[in-house]
DNA sequence: TTCTCTGCAAACGCTTTGCACGGAT
DNA sequence: ATCCGTGCAAAGCGTTTGCAGAGAA
């Protein structure tokens, strides 16, 4: 956790306006390294705000990764996650569980060939198999 | 192209019964380089196969993904592409015209930290932008 | 016949949109 | 009074599924 008013200052350097709604969905990402979907960041959040529905959920995440406050990952064919991690990482996601884990990766350090002439703007390393707890059960 | 009877044995090897939908389906993914989308292949293929159904490409996509024959790209939000190249190798796909590009890369020299006992599968990296010519348009 | 392949239509799941209410300025 | 954030319900879109007819063995 960033601590709340740390949260609310990310948000106005990014001109958008601190709503309860958005406090707690920027607050709860930064403290995690679940990489929820917006199912289970709803979830999280529905008893401390009982009237938060999905589509705030949907519209705000669009907000923080338009302003870089968060990441989107689509990894496979389900749901979106969302990272509040925005620097250089690759991502695991276990088939048997589900999970997505972070882990360190120098992607300035790869070497590329077929990538003259092209503007990057962003790179995804995404790898999927098994974690430890599923590989030894 | 790789040849009607060089396609036919490449399912045959895998115990896919060799049907016209599926020969041409798979000859089409193995001569472009297009990573087209179920979409894509259903127009290609219809003047052709004026019958197909969506619905068989999607099932035979599913097949020659299981069989290895076919790799599935989930790049972002839109359809999925597939790529008759199974090779390892990384992906570009434009911002603006939605083309997917290959590259080369040594995933293999990728050192990573933080994935000790996880039993890695698969491998993709995805990377967005701008192509060379909608960087100059 | 029996088994597989195919195609239509409906169902599905995630996400987006239209619209109206409500709170803040 | 105006603007913006929110929530409901419906629509949208890619994909999957149920089932019946067609075709191969």
């Amino acid at each position: 956790m960033a601590g709340i008013k740390q949260t609310i200052e990310m948000l106005r350097s990014k001109n958008i306006r601190p709503s309860m709604a958005r406090i707690r969905i920027l607050d709860y990402l930064l403290g995690t390294t679940d990489h929820p979907t917006v199912e289970m960041i709803h979830r999280k959040l529905l008893p401390e705000i009982p009237t938060l529905s999905k589509t705030t959920v949907y519209k705000t995440m669009e907000l923080l990764v338009e302003a870089d406050l968060a990441r989107l990952l689509h990894m496979d064919e389900s749901e979106a996650h969302f990272d509040g991690n925005v620097g250089d990482h690759g991502h695991f996601k276990c088939k048997r569980c589900g999970q997505v884990f972070d882990f360190e990766v120098d992607l300035d350090a790869l070497k590329t060939r077929g990538l003259e002439g092209f503007s990057i703007d962003e790179k995804n390393l995404f790898f999927s198999g098994f974690c430890p707890r599923c590989c030894s059960s």
